[in-house]
DNA sequence: CTATGGCACGGATT
DNA sequence: AATCCGTGCCATAG
């Protein structure tokens, strides 16, 4: 990993920056894409594995330490490490239960998960099953799991559990998929189902799911293939086919407008590109921000090819040459890249610690364009560089790396509170004066927005509840 | 007269 | 250059 935290120099060719350019503007699952075609086409490039950190399977750079584990416990060292984590794998299924961060100060999101969901599966259930399915709606963790049994459930509504059954499985099949399980497990079974209904699916991907679950988020694939009595290979395709297309927490890839449900996002599951996180989970201490990168090994020039092109014929050189050139250059780009996120990250953890600590309320509202002035780079980089990436909370929401420049969230957090609190329904212009008392001063006209945006109605037809 | 929603302008973003 | 978002201005509903 160390040559990905070289010292970068400025890019020198219109080449370099380009392309620079375009691998910022990828996501973890794009730049995977890129970096397999570059692979397939140029043979001067190649991925030299690494060791991994027994603890927490990151790879180890050269000098042996984790960066992770065994990074210096000072607690007086506020500055966050930002690390580039190579996750080729299943994201780690250990992450789902250890110590819960859902009784951390965030407000969850699972108000507008409930009403997205009842809105889409509403006109197919009977009035009992609603009510029912509102029950269970209304119990889903941050993840997106129930947090009730069904057995309980069944015993409130004094029906068989069969019947929760039938409505847990038509919130399942609702979009997010898989939301309403009680575990990823189930979850991950439900997409499978959903997704062999159009698309072929690997053979045994339901096997492994449903029988070596506990194999699978260890990773021993070793030991799948025995059980399965295929090769590891075999497995291996078919753990990264689950892991491009499912997701083990369906409420973590729901974010977006709840209101327009009109886009969609076609896939279904997002990967994060960034993971934030405290050591020991514990918000007084370091920050820890990985930056995903989609290969576990270290990307290189293959030094055997250069040996090879020394031997070769006249003719064939130039063609070696080129690839030699295309093959550095790539590299360049990459670290050019991830040398960029690193700073961006950093920079962006450090403004905006208050909210990833307090909840999003404390979103500070700031511009790309202020952020790229700090860091001095172009605004455009900026902009490339967070469009259409995803960042996982460290109360391990995943939200768009966008949200962090959302100018009126914290603004909206605080109004949706004022209305909530009020004994009378306030006028705009009164939760105007409220929300200025509060340090934020916008427009009467603003007010009114943000609150159609909460679904918030106004004044006249609200009545205090 | 007050409370809101529609439309258009200007700055920020893409 | 095209698009999104906060605001100001104005018309309309109560």
């Amino acid at each position: 990993m160390l040559q990905y935290q070289f010292q970068v120099h400025k890019p020198i060719t219109t080449a370099h920056l380009a392309q620079t350019m375009t691998l910022l503007s990828l996501s973890a699952f794009e730049l995977k894409q890129q970096i397999d075609s570059e692979l397939a086409a140029n043979p001067a490039l190649e991925i030299i594995e690494e060791r991994r950190c027994p603890h927490c399977k990151r790879v180890l750079p050269d000098n042996g330490a984790c960066p992770i584990c065994s990074r210096p416990m000072n607690t007086d060292n506020d500055e966050p490490i930002v690390y580039v984590s190579p996750m080729d794998d299943f994201i780690p299924m250990s992450d789902y239960d250890d110590s819960d961060f859902s009784e951390e100060p965030f407000s969850p999101a699972t108000d507008d998960l409930t009403s997205y969901v009842i809105k889409q599966i509403a006109p197919e259930l009977s009035k009992d099953q609603q009510l029912i399915a509102i029950h269970l709606l209304t119990n889903l963790d941050d993840d997106g799991f129930l947090s009730v049994k069904l057995v309980d459930v069944a015993r409130y509504f004094h029906v068989p559990i069969s019947q929760i059954e039938e409505v847990q499985k038509v919130i399942q099949l609702a979009d997010p998929i898989g939301v309403g399980s009680i575990n990823p497990q189930q979850a991950l079974l439900i997409q499978l189902e959903v997704l062999s209904e159009n698309n072929s699916i690997p053979e045994y991907s339901i096997d492994i799911v449903k029988d070596h679950m506990d194999l699978l988020s260890k990773r021993q694939y070793s030991e799948i293939a025995k059980k399965l009595k295929i090769s590891v290979q075999r497995v291996e395709k078919i753990v990264e086919f689950i892991s491009d297309n499912l997701n083990p927490f369906p409420a973590r890839s729901h974010w977006g407008n709840v209101r327009n449900p009109s886009a969609p996002d076609s896939n279904v599951y997002h990967r994060p590109d960034v993971l934030i996180s405290f050591s020991n989970n514990d918000p007084k201490m370091q920050m820890i921000v990985e930056i995903v990168m989609p290969y576990s090994g270290t990307l290189q020039v293959s030094p055997l090819y250069k040996q090879t092109i020394k031997q070769t014929d006249a003719e064939l050189k130039d063609a070696m040459k080129g690839d030699l050139e295309r093959a550095s250059l790539f590299v360049k780009c990459l670290q050019q890249r991830n040398h960029t996120m690193q700073r961006l990250m950093l920079e962006l953890v450090k403004i905006q610690k208050p909210y990833l600590t307090k909840g999003e309320k404390f979103l500070k509202p700031i511009t790309r364009a202020s952020l790229a002035g700090e860091l001095e780079v172009h605004e455009s980089t900026i902009s490339r560089a967070v469009s259409g990436k995803s960042v996982q909370l460290p109360n391990r929401k995943i939200v768009p790396m966008a949200a962090f420049f959302d100018r009126s969230l914290s603004a909206r957090t605080i109004l949706r509170e004022i209305v909530s609190a009020e004994s009378k329904p306030l006028s705009d212009t009164e939760i105007q004066k409220k929300l200025d008392e509060r340090g934020i001063q916008v427009a009467r006209r603003t007010v009114a927005k943000y609150r159609a945006m909460e679904g918030i109605l106004p004044a006249h037809l609200r009545q205090a509840a």
